[in-house]
DNA sequence: CAGTATGTCTAAACCCTTTAGTCTTGTCAA
DNA sequence: TTGACAAGACTAAAGGGTTTAGACATACTG
């Protein structure tokens, strides 16, 4: 056999994203990806550094995915709107793309891996950002996208875990937690006019 | 051989829990165990069903420990305090025990496991019983406890998976996300006075 | 004291990861 | 045109984890 399959890193990547997507990111493993693109095992080691190599593949993916969602979720609007546009927006990609999700931690540092760290970081700088223009101080700003990012990745995860158990409305619960932090967000900005 | 090592469910749970909180839930496999135990990996069987069932074992025991930290946490206080106390406790847990806490997602249907169930579900119920001590009427108590219970585990989780980049102080970033929750919660209940 | 249940073991299959080395094929320069 | 090289597939094989099956020793129980 020679050289024919022609296996380009983006067809490894979206293989492994549907799998991830489908089958949860535990079975996103490389024989499965290798079986999925009609290859063997080993062959993949020409294009990826082994399980971790596919795991910050599918990462990077994700995140280029999260940042273009994001972007046009914020299209035109500002403050507290563009916010709630956000964190709906995200809930909406972890329930279409949970593998990938998943696929976001562990997180690398700006040391060990700087282009995965660049592409995970721009959503959280797009939050960031949209905080600031509403008047925010730098420093508080941070805090609060923190505990933005903290409330939104604590309820997809506990929601793609079925870890809330209460038979009660999911969908109002995240209307109801997004809504509270993003009035005292507003709340915060008012306090800087 | 015979039947002298005398292996306890016990003896596992707190084995596994050993190596789950040193090296990552992802280490606490069968034969690490087996080996810290001293015993060989298929003996195990004898004692849980499986690397699943040894994961229930290590969510089942977690949430014994969580629910005791809790009742010592709220012990002769209530309201914001006691929310402000169980938060502190959580994360406590959560940075004293990264295995067990990772141990308790996906977490079970009631249907699905029912003793593993009752058992996670214990400490969020004493916590909803806070929310109801403060007046709040049940169903927007169950929607606070999920912001509540949402952003603690997201805020441990991105903290634990060094998901938040920024080199701003997170303990002031804790304090501050969840006085913000507890805040609400307190405006919740003073609107049902 | 005999029989049974318990709990350990060994053996073996299966799957996934990873390394090493082979071989085919496309490309590019002489 | 052709020969060398690089890319990218492959096979072979080792190593580790999970799991089942079956053997065997030890402790209880009547």
């Amino acid at each position: 056999m020679g050289r024919k399959a022609g296996i380009e890193k983006s067809d490894i990547a979206q293989a492994a994203a549907r799998i991830a997507d489908r089958d949860g990111l535990d079975a996103a493993t490389l024989s499965a990806v290798a079986r999925e693109l009609g290859i063997k095992t080993p062959s993949l080691y020409n294009h990826v550094d082994g399980l971790e190599g596919l795991r910050r593949l599918l990462a990077i993916h994700g995140s280029e995915i999260v940042l273009s969602d994001f972007k046009a979720a914020v299209d035109g609007i500002e403050g507290a709107e563009a916010l709630k546009a956000l964190s709906e927006a995200d809930r909406e990609f972890a329930s279409r793309h949970p593998g990938l999700y998943s696929s976001f931690l562990p997180a690398p540092t700006e040391e060990s891996d700087p282009e995965l760290y660049t592409a995970m970081a721009a959503p959280a700088f797009l939050v960031a950002h949209v905080m600031l223009d509403m008047g925010i101080p730098q420093e508080e700003a941070l805090h609060l996208v923190r505990a933005l990012r903290a409330l939104l990745h604590g309820f997809l995860e506990l929601e793609a875990n079925r870890g809330f158990g209460m038979p009660i409305d999911i969908d109002e619960s995240f209307d109801r937690s997004v809504d509270l932090m993003i009035e005292a967000i507003t709340a915060a900005a008012a306090r800087h006019k």
